[in-house]
DNA sequence: CGAAAAAAATTGTTCAACAATATCGCATGG
DNA sequence: CCATGCGATATTGTTGAACAATTTTTTTCG
């Protein structure tokens, strides 16, 4: 066969590395629910469907296992992480501890305070469409916001990590308006507090709202068996 | 003294995986200091001498990686790195903001509980040869134990990381016994406090036991220059 | 029908090669 | 003499094939 066309379906930039880039695209895949949880990735098969080599899925294999979307064992293959109802606890007790304090501490001219705003703006608007999907991602963007206030690196990245795994949490679940339509004036409110300098009161808040949210989160999981 | 690495001869732990066990070695090189921050790791040579392949090595750079004591830049390699006192002090905040938090809420019959009063023998014991690097990794294991309190594997991993890291800045400094003996007595203490039953003490002498232990290490780093 | 043995498939690791990118040395010109 | 551009060199990025080690499936035999 000849050359394939140089430019695939979407041009990843090359700022990413090949690796990176067909990580991003499995992402999309999984919290897209295209990949189900638990599903095998036979390294032969999709190297083959990408287009990349063994060697580079198995690149791509480790990033998204250190991102808790994938899971490795040893001799058996690369799976698609099954969310369990412990890890949702164990995520939303991680949430309650870093992003409680962290909003306790901001000040409230911060940069990510911008970032909040926006998150909270495209919400808004994403919920007119409606884009469940959107909204649920505008709301990850406002929580993200919230852990770079502290501007801790480390903080941060763990965090992203947290996020990504919730994602693919949610995307098992149905009725996504449920999980999040209610949080997005509460997210608003919550940012007020914090504008108006009262950050002990904004984190009272983001503590109810996360104590809220894992309990709707639970239910949802409960209702799947 | 010198830790030969040129006796890999049978070194088949067939329960680590080879990526795995290379990488505890160079983990054990950077800590122990034979491969010093900022210094560069050449795919080739490095695979030749570790008598591995490129790609193998190139697995067990993203392990160490993710750990933090290594850093990748695209199309230049990889380096040792190199802790800064920004490092430190995210490092330090990361874990006042977990260790306290576990400490205050932990319950006194958990079975952590055992790992940190084993590891205040082991640091008592260590401290009469003296081995102060070993001294220095037993108290890192205290610490590790109080984070396992919380049962939340997400915060025990990256407290691994956190901990890794903080092991190569302690690799840069000298007189380790200042950085470490005064402290083996705090951990006993703090370990009193909990084991009968007063973990909210404990947690406010572990907060004080961080600030100081910051204080002293970011001394010790700011006289290297 | 069940269990042991053989066969097939999959992952783990290595090797050699080439492309893409960065680094270095050197000649040239001001 | 020094700066600068350019080609030569070295290093990383990626690939494909190969073989060993391990798991899974199939076959065979009691």
């Amino acid at each position: 066969m000849t050359k394939e066309p140089a430019a695939p379906a979407d041009s990843r930039d090359s700022s990413l590395s090949l690796a990176e880039g067909i990580a991003a695209r499995l992402r999309d895949q999984v919290t897209g629910g295209t990949l189900v949880p638990g599903q095998r990735l036979s390294e032969a098969r999709l190297a083959a469907e990408l287009e990349i080599s063994r060697n580079t899925l198995r690149e791509v294999f480790r990033l998204l296992t250190r991102e808790g979307i994938l899971r490795h064992e040893p001799n058996r293959g690369v799976f698609v992480a099954v969310p369990s109802m412990a890890s949702i606890l164990d995520i939303y007790r991680v949430r309650r501890l870093i992003e409680v304090p962290a909003l306790a501490q901001a000040w409230p001219g911060h940069a990510a305070v911008t970032r909040m705003h926006n998150a909270v703006e495209q919400a808004k608007e994403l919920q007119k469409i409606p884009d469940w999907r959107g909204v649920g991602s505008a709301n990850m963007e406002f929580h993200a916001a919230i852990v770079a206030l502290t501007d801790s690196p480390r903080l941060i990245q763990f965090f992203t990590q947290i996020i990504a795994e919730l994602r693919l949490a949610f995307g098992l679940l149905d009725s996504p308006e449920l999980l999040h339509q209610p949080y997005i004036p509460r997210n608003a409110e919550i940012l007020g507090k914090l504008e108006r300098g009262d950050p002990a009161a904004a984190a009272r808040m983001l503590d109810d709202y996360l104590n809220q949210s894992e309990r709707a989160v639970l239910e949802a999981f409960a209702r799947l068996g």
